[in-house]
DNA sequence: ATCCCCGTCATCCTTTCGGGTGATTTCGGG
DNA sequence: CCCGAAATCACCCGAAAGGATGACGGGGAT
């Protein structure tokens, strides 16, 4: 309710999976060249081995973590306009400040157009994208399409 | 400054220049470890950076090919109108920016999907702005997604 | 009367945008 | 071969936006 600012890091479970599971991957190699693998092989099979193996896991890397920021998909079979509104909670001088942000409009506009003073819109925007959990006036305006909260 | 290049064609350079590359990279471990770093530095040494090489190659090469994923296979429903785009005289370019755009994504954001820097993004978005008659990003995403521009 | 929500406004601070200018490289067409 | 378009990047500056916080009055609900 107050901050969702909270340290949260996304990536840091992934990090700690690879991070070990590389560890485990070399301590076997390590394991099995101590075997006889390098002594009967060259070292160049060692290495290859090892350019493969992490390669393979540095692509992994990549499409994981690039497919944490793409934008949620928000499926919504069933809501529309007013039970969208409500369940949001968004209040009608928010929902009168984000069809303005979608349109395009600066805070200032919005103010001029509303007579309010440029900080009141601020606000009003801030809460619209914290209870539409966004941080941009784009993306706010996006989503509030696709919510049906605005044209 | 050549190589820095092969991100424009994403055909046969980049093939040419990863292949190349860690084939140079790989002779270069087998020469200092002929000349004895292998001897005088633990095999870990060796494994470690192979490991860190191929691991930031990977990750690399698996943004690359999503990223290329990205822009050819979109079989979307709706029809992207080529005559606006052409009688907008928009390119390729500014346009992928516009998409990114109008999905909310900040210029930094962009920048980092499509593998360039902020300063590049915001030239080619500051041009959008120019051909759409617009001056602020919300506005130019409703452009064109008006003009059937982007989705 | 009291409490809470809503709307209003403010201040401070950081980040992001927008606009302008200039530069380099690559590539295709004349 | 030169020329221009396209794409890349850098630097600067001012404006806009965003985040956090505090304050205050009106109006319902308890």
């Amino acid at each position: 309710m107050t901050f969702r600012r909270a340290l949260h890091f996304p990536h840091l479970k992934p990090a700690l999976f690879y991070g070990l599971g590389g560890g485990l991957l070399i301590a076997l190699l390590r394991y099995i060249e101590y075997q006889h693998f390098v002594r009967a092989y060259p070292n160049e099979l060692y290495g290859g081995m090892l350019a493969l193996i992490f390669t393979v896991i540095g692509i992994h890397l990549g499409l994981r973590w690039t497919r944490r920021q793409e934008v949620a998909p928000e499926p919504r079979p069933f809501a529309t306009n007013p039970e969208a509104i409500r369940e949001i909670g968004i209040t009608p001088r928010e929902l009168e400040i984000l069809g303005l942000i979608a349109e395009g409009l600066s805070n200032r506009e919005i103010g001029e157009r509303l007579f309010v003073s440029e900080n009141t819109v601020k606000t009003h925007s801030s809460r619209v994208f914290e209870k539409l959990g966004v941080n941009r006036r784009v993306q706010a305006a996006q989503k509030g399409k696709d919510l049906g909260l605005i044209p």
